[in-house]
DNA sequence: TTGTCGCGGGG
DNA sequence: GTGTACGCGACAA
């Protein structure tokens, strides 16, 4: 492999070393606010000029300067009023023009294009990607400079502060913010409210806003965050102050007010959930603001579950708990009751909305270092990271610098030649329970390819993208290196881990990259095509290596198998059978021993169940774990599936009679058969289509007496005796079990136990789950019967 | 039944 | 000046 060379770390991180930089604001006209952190208690402004630039793909458009158009380094280029610099190599935009100001070079393409005739752009961004690059201002400063974010500061150098509002509801337009929970990373933790300032109506709340804006003026962090920051708070904030008129003044510069950025739909910030009548808001608008980075913590969960895909939901309390961060006297409150809690107990919602930031503000510590380490390497706002698909929002840009910093020029895009993208490879191998089960992986088994077989755009006339992923996998193990030497809880860890888990992002985006086809510049389905070829290739390969082992294949799936070992074999003969297939595999493409289980329970490709040698049950794949599940059938299956992998097929029926027998005798709490359902309907639409539909949700909110409801609200319903739908109240302490029986024995039957059916032979299944307590005549006895395991493609099928 | 759209979050 | 995934439920055809 080829020695690192200063240009490909220029290409990764910059060159410029400016260090603490916090902050950019910039200016079309080319005047730049930087703010840079130069101490604990000390953040400078610097004003600074850049020069504003584009990239043309000819210098037609510019002819009629005349003389005031000049090459880069000629005498007269002094006084012109746009220099241009002609890029090497064959690429199609070429031109490198520069101005003082940046709206002259904006007015004079434009007068250019317009006299071309045909077109009349109003603006530069209405050009085509092929005859233009035109980056915002910020970016074209950090691009020309080679300047990045937060040199030198680690993430909890940061000043950051965590803000949530507490309202009567979620409308902007008729509700109210009552309460706002701030807290930084440096000990600030406070509550302000309506109820303290003795106000009433209009005037409490306008004064709690500008209490609000004036504690961040005075505390000055350099960041604001919340969990859902983009997609309620600061709309939320937003708008009661424009009704208020109340100057929203939280910036370090320029004037009140928070200004908008367009963003796509992808992370759905704003959307009016204000029910008919109210007029929809803008999807995609963000809100932005001079000198602070807004980070919102529910797009660093997302980018997180987007690989990791363990998470129970991306609500703040569900992760709060999954993480471990909640604390153990966390106050709860549902949401649609915040307002009615605050005025029987105002401490109480207090309470929990200092709570609220708190996990927050942990939340972001977790997962928000992958931004901060992408923001030291990429030319673009920290904020604008954060939320950036990995592919079109950082790869593209370190591309763009990459090449401007190589003075290459750019290609145009590669127009999409109908070529169809070719995908993964998937094989369920056989179902049933097996034991002593072993994954074996391949790690970034995509960019690995691209590496091993230099697969990169045929438009990289610099091979930047490959080079880029050598850089980033190398310096990926350096990072985790490090990570690993550091003691735990360690600054040094931290930043070492964000770093780690960055470039893995950057990485595994690479491949995506290839694939997106009119998003990336060098996007180049053929190349993307030939890595998942190789990559299925790769994974048949590795199967017929284990098979040859003398192992059981139970699933395959892109980059990894699960499969069964023969009996007598130790953790020692398993993990030399990996190395020895490892072996055969080309030098880069590394295959790991991921992990050994007991026992495993393949139901279908995606989904099955693990039993681990310390005795713990792992459920995959919407089988076997799901939101709509009932509490008694989540029991049930937990202790159902756990006996069938631990060989105890008597605990099997025993767990399948005891929960029938509990229904059938209502010694079920009401509480353990309840569904969770959303109101996506108004009472007004439901009651539009009642007539042609009847839906369990409405019709338990009419049998509760409720007739009307808002959009949105989450409720929980169970079917009683008889067939109603029943609203469930888990405040309620009385319960009269009147859930109808034979509904939930059916519900036990048909959506759970026959998560089991793949494991026995039909008639062995049919006894352990007979409708009655007594076994059929001709049944075996429970104590013979063994689970099955039944192959369904052999090894020579995988290609 | 099958296909398309829209959601995930926040009070 | 953006752009995502994936699996699911709701709704329409």
């Amino acid at each position: 492999m080829q020695e690192p060379t200063p240009r490909e770390d220029a290409w990764l991180w910059g060159w410029d070393a400016t260090p603490g930089i916090v902050s950019v604001w910039a200016e079309r006209d080319g005047r730049v606010l930087v703010w840079r952190r130069l101490g604990r208690d000390e953040v400078i402004c610097e004003r600074e000029r850049f020069r504003p630039w584009a990239l043309l793909s000819t210098l037609g458009d510019l002819r009629h300067l005349g003389d005031a158009l000049r090459e880069e380094g000629a005498p007269e280029a002094v006084q012109a009023k746009i220099t241009y610099r002609e890029l090497s190599g064959t690429g199609h935009l070429r031109f490198l023009v520069s101005a003082h100001d940046g709206r002259v070079l904006e007015a004079e393409i434009l007068a250019g294009v317009r006299a071309r005739g045909g077109k009349t752009p109003g603006r530069l961004a209405e050009l085509g990607e092929d005859e233009i690059v035109w980056l915002p201002p910020e970016e074209q400063y950090l691009v020309a400079t080679g300047r990045t974010y937060f040199r030198g500061l680690a993430f909890d150098d940061l000043h950051r502060m965590q803000f949530d509002l507490e309202t009567t509801g979620l409308n902007a337009a008729r509700e109210r913010i009552f309460l706002i929970a701030v807290r930084t990373n440096r000990g600030l933790a406070r509550v302000l409210d309506v109820a303290e300032s003795g106000l009433q109506g209009d005037t409490a709340e306008a004064d709690l806003i500008r209490r609000f804006a004036a504690l961040v003026r005075e505390t000055d962090p350099d960041v604001l965050e919340n969990h859902n920051l983009h997609g309620f708070d600061l709309p939320f904030l937003a708008r009661r102050a424009q009704i208020l008129k109340v100057p929203l003044m939280l910036g370090r510069a320029g004037a009140p007010g928070l200004r908008q950025r367009n963003a796509g739909r992808g992370y759905g910030p704003v959307r009016d959930d204000a029910g008919e009548g109210e007029a929809e808001r803008e999807r995609g608008v963000r809100y932005i603001i001079p000198g602070r980075e807004l980070i919102d913590t529910l797009d660093a969960v997302r980018r997180y579950d987007f690989a990791a895909r363990d998470l129970p939901g991306h609500g703040l309390k569900a992760l709060a708990r999954h993480f471990g961060i909640a604390a153990p006297d966390r106050e709860y409150i549902e949401g649609a009751q915040v307002y009615a809690t605050w005025q029987r107990e105002p401490d109480r919602v207090r309470h929990y909305a200092l709570d609220d930031v708190t996990e927050a503000g942990e939340l972001s510590r977790l997962l928000g270092g992958a931004a901060f380490a992408m923001a030291t390497m990429a030319p673009r706002r920290y904020e604008r990271l954060a939320d950036a698909g990995p592919a079109t929002g950082i790869l593209d840009p370190l591309l763009v610098r990459a090449y401007l910093y190589a003075g290459e020029a750019l290609p145009a895009f590669t127009p999409h030649d109908g070529t169809q993208h070719t995908g993964a490879a998937l094989y369920l191998c056989a179902s049933g329970v097996a034991r002593r089960v072993i994954k074996a992986d391949v790690s970034s088994l995509y960019p690995s390819l691209m590496r091993q077989y230099r697969i990169g755009p045929r438009s990289d006339r610099l091979g930047a993208l490959v080079a880029l992923v050598d850089r980033l996998v190398a310096q990926r193990l350096a990072a985790k290196d490090r990570a690993k030497a550091a003691p735990p809880g360690s600054t040094e860890r931290h930043t070492n881990e964000a770093i780690s888990a960055a470039m893995k992002i950057l990485v595994n985006s690479a491949y995506g990259y290839l694939g997106a086809v009119g998003l990336t510049r060098f996007a180049d389905v053929e190349a993307a095509n030939a890595v998942t070829a190789h990559g299925r290739a790769i994974l048949g390969q590795i199967c017929r290596a284990l098979a040859a082992e003398g192992v059981t294949l139970l699933e395959a799936d892109t980059d990894g198998v699960y499969c069964a070992v023969p009996e007598g074999w130790d953790e020692a003969d398993e993990r030399a059978a990996v190395a020895r297939v490892a072996a055969q595999l080309p030098p880069l493409v590394r295959l790991e021993f991921e992990g050994r289980y007991a026992a495993m329970l393949s139901h279908e490709t995606k989904n099955y169940a693990l039993l681990t040698y310390d005795d713990h049950l792992i459920l995959r794949g919407v089988a076997f774990r799901s939101i709509k599940f009932e509490p008694f059938g989540e029991t049930f299956l937990n202790s159902a599936v756990g006996c069938l992998l631990r060989d105890d097929i008597p605990g099997v029926s025993a767990a399948y009679r005891a929960m029938a027998q509990a229904i059938r005798r209502r010694e079920l709490p009401t509480a353990q058969v309840v569904s969770r359902a959303r109101l996506t309907k108004t009472s007004a639409q439901y009651y539009a289509v009642r007539a042609t539909r009847r839906e369990a949700p409405y019709e338990a909110m009419l049998n509760a007496g409720r007739a009307t409801w808002g959009h949105g609200e989450r409720v929980l319903i169970y079917r009683a005796a008889g067939g109603q739908h029943v609203l469930w109240d888990e405040s309620r302490s009385d319960d009269r079990r009147d859930y109808d029986v034979a509904h939930y024995l059916r519900v036990l039957r048909d959506n759970y136990a026959v998560r089991l059916a793949r494991a026995f032979t039909p008639e062995d299944y049919a006894t352990l789950f007979a409708a009655d307590n007594q076994p059929s005549l001709f049944a075996v006895p429970l104590d013979a019967i063994r689970p099955i395991l039944t192959p369904l493609l052999a090894p020579e099928e995988i290609r």
